[in-house]
DNA sequence: GTAATATGTCTCTTCTTAGGACAATTTCCC
DNA sequence: GGGAAATTGTCCTAAGAAGAGACATATTAC
């Protein structure tokens, strides 16, 4: 039951009803691929002839191509499967990070044309674009024969204002209220979607094609140097009135806990992020400003995984550590939206086999209801690259969604 | 951008354009009357002739009616102005709590008919039913010449389902797993919605006509015995799948902290609920199972609140602590959802003035920026019976909803 | 070879918005 | 006092879109 605005509504025009059930035919295409006119009719529950109609306006537009007739099993005249075009539109998408910039190409569905390529970050913006701009020519280069870009998706490990396309801090950059749009867009003539990458890595979830049952409340907590956080409800990213819905990171465990980049003191980040474990491990506290032994400053998370499973108890108990507080954060995100899933991304997600009693104990410790607390957790591993994913969904994913109305 | 499901879409039928421009016209109305259909076809965009078709719709339903012809300023034929009509429907709103249950009747703008009533609360389900079901039978006797009930509201201290009408968990009430919709259904012969109170007192919140300003993203904090919390996204209640969305109650400020009624520990409600309040007050661990003095069984928090408006500075520094208390726990609120205002309601609010230099304080603390800082937030006092006007906006503002589309 | 059946197209009907004409009012202004 | 201008609400026709069903095409069952 959601009230209508009564200052940005969106009135029902003529050819609004085509509108809803062409997007609709094409998600159940998107879907359900490979997938005849008939059977588009029976799931949409309407007439072949005005699937025929939405059917060949999709096809003019080149979103989707009929496939050969279909193998049906039983008797009567063979189906012309429908698909989702994606060799003639692709997308390009930008994952800026404090010491590499990754690239990647995909088709609509999201699946990767060129494989992943990066390179150092340079933190002045102006030199930033001009390597990004440079990149993104060759790959539009290479492409330009078969098939057109439709846009550039870029994530940012900070937060957005994805409507100016600005980015308005991110700590790690050292950026505060940088338009990151309109110059790139101006330097490779392409629309450019700017976006947090937790916000990101949960809207690649929702759209990711190959999970069939559509989850549209979800959260995506990424775990890295800090905790970045995407919330989906009712199929759509939770944005917030200033752009900062989803910082569960900054969500406190404990008001008395230790300091967080962020300057509280007691954010969950501060006790799960890939720093806050190293800190563990060395028994050292994450807000000293003693300087770092040279093992300390190049010891990685990854390294600590490994020992872990190489039999070190000092290793395997900072993970444990991380996993409790994990689950006791999942927890508060579990009792303040109640996702239909949580999915973990991050390097911790390797020793996920080791950690997850410690998490789900943690969690059935404080979610309120067993139900709730038994909420389905699924991790995506580095190598899917659900930044980038969420990158090349921000321009893709447009083209599927609702109509905007009433 | 939202993404359509592929499992529960609707498609647009031939009537579904009338359908979503028919509700845009009764929103107009309730939210400009007086209207005229000159003013609905300006406001909507639309031909004025298309007006007159819908508001026919309307006033043959007896949703709308024709009021004098107005005096407009200009020259020219003088409008008939529009009114929603609030004599044919009412509504009838419940509020079951531990030791009172309160009744009230509104029309469907949640304008009170009669007074708020009351009856001491009997926990065993058939005694209660019978005893509501007796109060609704009288108040539908006494309107039968006039008016039809539209239904009946119930807003109850715990987890809901309001699909199945089931009352979850409700710890005060001591019931777990009640189907408390169906038997009351029957009892009275009206539909019954059944919804937890929080929730309902954020639904109060966005269909309050006198807002002019739509507030489609809020959360209304209601600090009593516990803290219920109702969040409102894109103009929609936020259930989350297993019905505990929104439980920030129950979201930590310190894991350490003292025990809370959920059997956690550091739960914001254990640290801003009048009981922690008055603990406080009294030097005294909540979680202490020594029996109270026969002062602290009687004392209130608003005894609590006058001691400190007459200069006893332990019941002031008590108030200003849980204000503390309370800013912290909004910036989580904050920091998770970003909603565009915050509602306060209990008897706390009583003391507002006294404790939002505190509360505004411990905000600026943890939110992430300044401007989620500065989220305007709006007390809603007792006298002002939110949870009631909740319950019956349960049965009103469906007939206002947007129509379910794509 | 024929009947049965499924697919996709086409036509006609019905519902809905779009555009504009028109009558009824009401004020402005000479 | 009377005509011009402006505003409101209704009516009629056009065009867009879904609903219903006929029809040609294609394929298997028997």
């Amino acid at each position: 039951m959601r009230k209508i605005d009564p200052k940005r509504f969106k009135i029902a025009k003529r050819h609004t009803s085509r509108e809803i059930n062409r997007q609709i035919a094409l998600t159940l295409i998107r879907t359900h691929q490979p997938v005849s006119r008939a059977d588009l009719a029976r799931l949409m529950g309407t007439r072949r002839g005005v699937v025929s109609i939405l059917v060949n306006e999709l096809l003019a537009e080149g979103l989707i191509f009929e496939g050969a007739t279909g193998e049906g099993g039983g008797r009567g005249r063979k189906p012309t499967f429908l698909y989702i075009d994606s060799r003639e539109r692709y997308v390009i998408a930008v994952d800026i990070r404090a010491t590499r910039t990754y690239l990647m190409a995909t088709d609509l569905l999201g699946k990767p044309l060129v494989g992943v390529t990066s390179f150092s970050t340079n933190r002045t913006l102006g030199v930033l674009i001009s390597n990004l701009a440079q990149k993104i020519r060759s790959i539009v280069a290479d492409h330009q024969a078969v098939a057109t870009c439709q846009g550039v998706g870029v994530v940012v490990p900070g937060m957005t204002d994805p409507k100016s396309g600005r980015v308005l801090h991110a700590p790690t950059l050292g950026w505060r209220n940088v338009n990151l749009k309109d110059p790139l867009a101006a330097a490779i003539e392409l629309p450019v979607h700017v976006e947090n990458s937790g916000r990101a890595c949960a809207l690649a979830q929702v759209w990711a094609t190959r999970d069939h049952a559509h989850i549209g409340d979800l959260a995506f907590v990424s775990v890295s140097d800090g905790v970045g956080v995407g919330i989906v409800v009712n199929g759509e990213i939770l944005r917030g009135r200033h752009n900062i819905a989803g910082e569960f990171g900054h969500v406190p465990l404990s008001i008395d806990g230790p300091r967080c980049s962020c300057g509280a003191t007691g954010c969950w980040e501060a006790y799960v992020s890939n720093l806050a474990t190293l800190s563990r491990y060395f028994g050292r506290n994450p807000n000293e400003q003693k300087p770092m032994s040279a093992e300390m400053a190049t010891f990685t998370i990854e390294d600590l995984i490994s020992r872990a499973r190489n039999g070190d108890g000092k290793a395997l108990a900072a993970l444990h550590s991380t996993g409790r507080y994990l689950g006791l954060g999942l927890a508060s995100i579990i009792n303040a939206v109640d996702p239909g899933r949580l999915y973990i991304g991050g390097e911790i997600t390797a020793a996920w086999d080791l950690i997850e009693s410690s998490v789900k104990a943690a969690l059935a410790e404080r979610a309120l209801t067993d139900l709730a607390a038994r909420t389905e957790i699924r991790t995506v591993s580095v190598e899917e690259h659900p930044r980038l994913r969420g990158a090349a969904a921000l321009v893709a994913a447009p083209a599927f969604a609702a109509p905007m109305v009433a």
